[in-house]
RNA sequence: UGGGGGAUCGUCUAGUGGUAGGACAACGGACUCUGACUCCGUUUACCUAGGUUCGAAUCCUAGUCCCCCAGCCA
């Protein structure tokens, strides 16, 4: 008996020398494994650019095993979900000696726009991801198609699989008949293959006014999949293109679109979401009519699908999202609340959390819901191996150390971090004055406290161990400022550092060389795990606190941040220099996750 | 009440007739100049009911529950 080993790929670092987390199988994985054993698609050949099955039958052998593509409609930012399909479609494709596509599916003019397809791009290159192979550059648009699925359009018409349609939109909705009832033909549906040729090219001529035609394919009205009860493919809009500008008034519905957008990129495994299973059946039917006339090649591209991603505490709905931007929820589509990739990246999150996130969540069909600390923790594994570690008060209080003489100041050194010494020390000004986090003094402690409070000794992280002696108070009963006294044989690094076990450790800043800066604590976007869930309005969901400004203290080499550079804030948090708002000299962080707080659950 | 999918520890996910495995979480402990990190240990699962079989998460039968589909959106 044979041991089978899991398909898996051990870490390593990609093309571009970063460090890609090792990939777990899954069942599209080994869907492409076996295609390859079995080499269902070594015949395939490759013109070096999209075409049909004479063109690139002219061509070498493709050199890529296979080819996915990553395709969305640049008609919004690209969010965590779609994280999890780059991650697979790119990841498969790297990991088996294939590429993968980046393509705009953009055939309805009406909602999309450069600047999604700018943004599109930056998010998947930010993700660690690209589209070069060999000599070709993958980077495509259903738009660069529309004179090809015309050809095809005209095709199917010849052949007596696709009609013009002159019902109304509210008649062919009522023809499709129901779940459970079958549809009626149109009366359109037997015209005559002349006729149809004649209507179509006027179609595209632009002699009709939108919605007065439309194309069908001719299938089946009473197919219990409605899908394929004579979908229409093609529609009259005169709307102008972000890429083909006037030239088209007929643009190509997705469903018909996306797989001959497919066949001509000789693409071989089609990875979509679960809801377009249905459409499976259309899209090899579509592809098989267009082999038989002879316009692509087989073996044909095929579809598979797989369970979309559902994270608590956000929505992923590009509806909702462009709701919560358009109606100023938050500040725009980077906005560090949001989970779109460009929000993200602003929140500190790093390609590297999401590309072991990827790993992490698996790949399968059946529905599931992530929890949003799953992302967060990704985040924070990364983070902790790469940031380096700084102090900040966020809430800051006054420390007065009162036998540190006035005027006094000494240089106390901290690791920049602590699993890599390699990146070498800091200095930290002790004086007279610090400031400490007000959590970290209560006058009154609660059981299991180990901080400052009257009496009790702890350390001020890398200087001296110190004694609280008590606090000031104003007329409200706030803590001023909190006393203490320091034993100066007890500086960290020194040969006494070590004769006082204290518990509680103190993270401060000098108060004579602080750093005051603007800090944005982030938090989730929404209170509750399923915004909106049943019929509520999901508004009513949002978090008030996801984003709340403070004045912190931060110790001076902050200043020296550049944009987009991640910290961890000791004992706090991971932090990010904001790449949009940070002025040189004078950075804004964000929050992007606490550090896990064992204490704070407990209590 | 049509069609297409799905159901395995708390969560995600392997496992297609032969000891139900992993990750995360949880819990307990160790360590710690971050109540972090790290390390060690522990708990917990095959939707239900029948059947086939020496043996079933896996095959068969009948159910249950969940998701998707009736845009000239994708």
């Amino acid at each position: 008996m044979s041991v089978k080993e899991p398909a898996q790929n051990a870490p390593g670092k990609d093309t571009s020398g970063k460090e890609v987390p090792a990939t777990a199988g899954n069942f599209l994985r080994n869907i492409v494994e076996s295609d390859l054993a079995q080499g269902k698609y070594a015949s395939r050949h490759w013109s070096g650019r999209p075409g049909d099955a004479a063109q690139h039958a002219a061509g070498p052998l493709d050199p890529a095993r296979i080819r996915t593509r990553f395709p969305p409609e640049p008609n919004g930012y690209l969010h965590i979900g779609h994280a999890k399909s780059i991650c697979l479609n790119f990841g498969i494709a790297r990991d088996f000696g294939g590429t993968c596509h980046l393509r705009f599916d953009d055939t309805n003019p009406e909602k999309e726009s450069q600047e999604y397809v700018n943004s599109i791009i930056e998010s998947v290159r930010w993700l660690g991801f690209d589209w070069q192979f060999g000599g070709d550059t993958n980077l495509y648009s259903a738009s660069g198609y529309f004179e090809w699925m015309y050809r095809c359009a005209a095709a199917l018409i010849e052949h007596g699989h696709a009609y013009v349609d002159s019902q109304s939109a509210d008649d062919i909705r009522m023809h499709r008949g129901t779940l459970t009832e079958p549809g009626k033909n149109s009366p359109f549906r037997d015209r005559g293959i002349a006729e149809n040729r004649d209507l179509f090219t006027r179609m595209k001529n632009g002699e009709f006014a939108d919605g007065t035609h439309v194309l069908r394919a001719k299938i089946d009205m009473a197919s219990p999949n409605i899908n394929l009860r004579d979908p229409i493919i093609y529609r009259i809009r005169h709307a102008h293109h972000h890429k083909t500008g006037d030239t088209w008034c007929i643009y190509p519905m997705y469903t018909y679109a996306h797989p001959i957008e497919d066949a001509l990129e000789n693409i071989t495994h089609s990875i979509c979401t679960l809801e377009f299973e249905d459409q499976r059946a259309f899209y090899d039917w579509l592809l098989g009519k267009l082999a038989d006339a002879g316009f692509f090649a087989r073996p044909l591209p095929q579809q598979y699908e797989f369970a979309r991603l559902n994270l608590s505490y956000v929505v992923l709905s590009k509806r909702k999202l462009i709701q919560l931007v358009e109606e100023k929820h938050v500040d725009g589509w980077d906005d560090p609340r949001l989970p779109t990739l460009a929000g993200a990246r602003r929140r500190g999150f790093t390609p590297e959390g999401f590309r072991n996130f990827a790993v992490r969540i698996g790949v399968s069909k059946s529905d599931s819901w992530i929890d949003m600390s799953i992302l967060e923790d990704c985040m924070r594994e990364h983070l902790n191996a790469e940031a380096e570690r700084r102090i900040g008060v966020l809430d800051p209080v006054k420390l007065i150390v009162d036998n540190y003489p006035e005027g006094q100041t000494e240089a106390c050194e901290a690791p920049n971090h602590p699993l890599k010494p390699e990146l070498g020390k800091r200095e930290l000004l002790m004086s007279r004055e610090v400031w400490i986090e007000r959590d970290d003094f209560m006058e009154v402690p609660s059981k299991g406290y180990f901080r400052l409070f009257p009496g009790n000794r702890a350390r001020l992280r890398y200087a001296f161990i110190v004694e609280c002696t008590g606090c000031d108070k104003d007329e409200n009963g706030n803590v001023i400022a909190v006393h203490c006294t320091y034993l100066p044989d007890s500086r960290s690094g020194s040969p006494g550092a070590d004769q006082y076990k204290v518990k509680g450790n103190v993270h401060w800043v000098s108060v004579q060389d602080a750093y005051s800066c603007e800090v944005r604590l982030y938090d989730r976007l929404f209170s509750v795990p399923n915004p909106g869930a049943g019929d509520r309005d999901f508004l009513l969901d949002l978090n008030p606190n996801a984003k709340k400004v403070v004045r912190a203290q931060l110790e001076p080499s902050l200043r020296k941040a550049s944009p987009e550079t991640r910290f961890q804030f000791e004992r706090h948090g991971y932090f990010v220099a904001d790449r949009v708002d940070s002025k040189s000299g004078a950075p804004i962080f964000n929050r992007t996750v606490t550090l896990r707080d064992s204490w704070a659950k407990g209590k």
